[in-house]
RNA sequence: GGGUGAUUAGCUCAGCUGGCUAGAGCAUCACAUUGACAUUGUGAAGGUCACAGGUUCAAGUCCUGUAUCACCCACCA
């Protein structure tokens, strides 16, 4: 009968995506009707938000692959009859984009002053929603069954307006709040950064020893280690163990500042580490995160000197004033060298903190920012976990995100960005007047005046809303320059993206049920979003978090573009398929576990592929134009091989519901190959061979084959949609099956 | 320093609540096949399940300790 290709060429694989596309049924609303026309009984809807890749550049293989597990567990759910709804987004990406995007605007020749606020907002967006179509089609390609009718983005002023709703009502229950805290600065990139948005670095550096003089004892001194002289013209104390012999004498007495000429305390306290350096530590809280919390535990001064660029600045002698750290670091050395201060100075490798987009020394410094009290969330997020209302797969990340929330600390949401979703907030008389009223308790805005000599019209008081308020008597309204921190917003994702409490999305879909992403995200945004979502909606965001593999290259080293090592996924695509590329990332990127891209294992599985594919042909080549009719027609009959094979779906089924997507794919793949091709079709050969067209034993057996075969392209298909909906079609060319395999039901489960 | 996990065939890993004569894929070797598929078939080789103790009738599987590795968090004056 009708001559298929010899192999599986899967190039079709386009063309089966724009049959699933077209049909409608990867929304679940149509999908809900289409199981209603049919007489399905319709169950509860099943929903995962994907993760939105970030827009600022293609998809890597990771993302391509991740979205096979969601696929996965939605294809499953959807031939369950279940309304299933995948629903695509893609992420602004706050400082990554903005960064990659400067850059972009730099090669121009451009910055993005020269375009001003408003104009880069649009180009980037525009460059946005470029990278946004890209990673649709990789999304497509990888075979993902999402409700691209329904596709989002975190700038979209849909969501903006529940990210808004959020702020306002955590401003109004007193959980975020504007604090003077110690920040990680990027002087290049010119923002705070959260903790994740660095990195450390082993870097060379130097250990200065620095000899702090005694006010009271003449010529007795305290020598104290640093790795970074220049903040010592931010010093506001020594700090000594309590037991350290050494210097319990000079506790509570004074040192003069060398060079800055300030005398500043010598204090006493636990943390200090008597056997580091001298055992003595010089405190500079305006620019040490330790130090900082040493400085508010003792009240001592927060002395600034390095300013968001990364100059020195603040109350230092002029000849310092505008230098880079570097540089004033070694003018200081040489001036202390001369004055005989300096006892000596060691090399050293320490770790520094590094910005992750563009590898410059992170400065910490003193500045104020937005904040969010987020104990009281983690509490009710703890709770959740404890009672089992979310699990995390496998187990042992559970643990993890537990002690997450126990040790959490105050969120910073605030970003010295333009790319982002703009702080809602405007100030009367100016955020300077705001943050000095907060710092200075009981002063008045005539004090301010009077203590800055800045004239201002105002009353320090905060508006919250995007339109500027009216203004009275005159004030002047300032608008916030920052915008939220990208993880404020794609931690509202789950909800934001049904519409908010109120959307009739929301009614339907939420909560989803399963969260899928690779682990290195799991506390930035699961566990923000759990947070998020029992704040904003009452109810957990998702049952289950289930935490990937990472995929490496070949070799086991991380994938990146640096390093050249990085395979686009369009290669494997083209190569082999996209079936082969899921099948390898379902045995090999399980939980915990690394992924090394090896070639010859798609490779192996591509072969798989094409089994499907003949063994299909075998079995429709088999069959006669004029047996169809009786083919189709005839009862199936619950023989021992029909048992089995409705067994293994039920055993298929049972490890997809539980995750487990390697066994799963290994089932499919031992029963069909080695079950139905090696064994049964083998039989069945012998069993027609010598058989005329039409002749009872020969329906028996073809009747009974192809509906084995038709079974097995069910359950494979959340797997392998690809090859199993083609021969499929082709079945429906021969009268042999009808719609689409997208949509059948396993009615035997 | 804190946390989490891993350690099973050459490689990447399965092995759920203890019953294994320890599996898969890829790689290797031998043989077969122009027959749906050379993108195939049949078979072989390859492992004191990191190490040391313990619990048990029975341990890859549970407990304790040791070692090595990985990731995350904190920090390094």
């Amino acid at each position: 009968m009708e001559q298929l290709s010899k192999s599986y060429n899967s190039n079709v694989e386009t063309e089966i995506y724009s049959l699933w596309f077209k049909s409608g049924l990867t929304n679940p609303d149509n999908m809900e009707e289409y199981l209603k026309e049919e007489g399905y009984e319709v169950k509860t809807p099943f929903t995962i938000a994907l993760p939105p890749p970030n827009a600022n550049a293609n998809l890597h293989l990771g993302h391509v692959c991740g979205y096979s597990f969601h696929d996965v567990m939605g294809r499953y759910m959807r031939m369950s009859g279940h309304p299933v709804l995948l629903l695509p987004g893609k992420d602004h990406a706050g400082i990554q984009t903005e960064s990659v995007f400067t850059k972009q605007l730099e090669k121009e020749g451009k910055t993005k002053e020269d375009l001003g606020r408003k104009e880069f907002y649009k180009q980037a967006y525009e460059f946005c929603m470029k990278n946004a179509e890209n990673a649709r089609e990789q999304e497509k390609r990888i075979g993902l069954s999402a409700d691209f009718s329904r596709e989002l983005f975190t700038l979209d002023s849909k969501l903006t307006k529940i990210v808004y709703e959020t702020f306002y009502s955590m401003f109004e229950e007193g959980l975020i709040y504007r604090d003077k805290r110690i920040i990680n600065q990027c002087p290049n990139c010119m923002t705070a950064l959260a903790d994740i948005d660095t990195e450390h670095e082993l870097k060379r550096g130097i250990f200065a020893y620095i000899k702090y003089p005694l006010v009271d004892n003449p010529g007795e001194y305290i020598t104290v280690a640093t790795t970074r002289p220049e903040t010592m013209l931010g010093d506001a104390a020594v700090a000594v163990h309590p037991d350290d012999e050494r210097y319990s004498k000079y506790v509570g007495k004074k040192v003069l500042l060398p060079i800055a000429e300030r005398e500043i305390p010598v204090i006493a306290d636990e943390e200090v580490d008597m056997e580091l350096g001298t055992g003595a530590v010089k405190v500079t809280p305006a620019h040490s995160p330790v130090d900082f919390e040493l400085g508010q535990k003792h009240g001592l001064e927060v002395v600034n000197v390095i300013n968001e660029k990364g100059l020195m600045e603040g109350d230092i002698p002029e000849r310092f004033k505008g230098m880079g750290t570097v540089e004033c670091s070694k003018a200081l050395v040489k001036e202390l060298d001369e004055k005989g201060l300096l006892e000596k100075i060691e090399n050293t490798e320490h770790e520094v903190t590094v910005c992750e987009r563009c590898r410059t020394n992170i400065e910490p410094i003193i500045s104020n920012q937005w904040y969010l009290n987020v104990k009281p969330l983690a509490e009710k997020a703890l709770k959740e976990l404890k009672e089992g209302n979310i699990k995390v797969y496998p187990r042992g990340q559970q643990k993890a995100l537990m002690h997450f929330y126990e040790n959490i600390q105050p969120w910073c949401i605030s970003r010295q960005l333009w790319w982002g979703q703009r702080i809602p907030v405007w100030y009367s008389g100016g955020k300077k007047l705001y943050d000095w009223l907060l710092e200075n308790e009981g002063k008045t805005v005539q004090d301010f005046e009077k203590e800055t000599g800045v004239k201002v019209s105002g009353t320090g008081e905060l508006y919250l809303g995007e339109e500027e308020p009216e203004s009275t008597n005159g004030e002047v309204w300032e608008k916030e320059e920052d915008v939220f921190d990208t993880w404020f917003s794609s931690g509202q994702w789950p909800f934001s993206t049904l519409g908010g409490p109120q959307g009739d999305d929301f009614k339907k879909y939420y909560p989803t049920q399963v969260m899928i992403h690779a682990r290195d995200i799991i506390f930035w945004w699961s566990a923000r979003m759990i947070m998020m979502g029992l704040y904003r909606t009452g109810q957990v965001p998702f049952k289950d978090i289930f935490v990937t593999g990472m995929i490496l290259a070949d070799d086991g080293s991380k994938m990146s573009k640096s390093r050249g090592n990085s395979v686009e996924p369009k290669e494997i695509f083209e190569r082999y398929g996209a079936d082969a590329l899921r099948l390898w990332y379902y045995s090999d990127a399980l939980p915990g576990s690394n992924a090394p891209l090896r070639e010859e294992k798609i490779k192996g599985n591509r072969n798989f592929v094409n089994k499907i594919w003949n063994a299909s042909r075998f079995i429709i080549m088999n069959i006669d134009k004029s047996e169809i009719s009786q083919i189709s027609e005839r009862e199936i009959k619950k023989t021992e091989k029909v048992a089995k094979t409705e067994k293994h779906l039920l055993k298929v089924g049972k490890y997809i519901e539980k995750y487990q997507f390697n066994l799963g794919a290994e089932s499919i793949r031992e029963f069909f190959w080695h079950q139905l091709c090696d064994i049964w079709i083998e039989e069945a050969k012998k069993q027609i061979q010598n058989e005329d067209i039409g002749s009872e034993k020969r329906i028996e057996v073809l009747t009974e084959l192809l509906h084995i075969l038709k079974e097995n392209l069910k359950i494979m298909h959340p797997f392998i949609p690809f090859v199993t909906e083609a021969v499929w079609q082709e079945l429906v060319n021969l009268n042999l099956a009808e719609g689409m395999l997208m949509t059948q039901q396993m009615m035997s489960l």
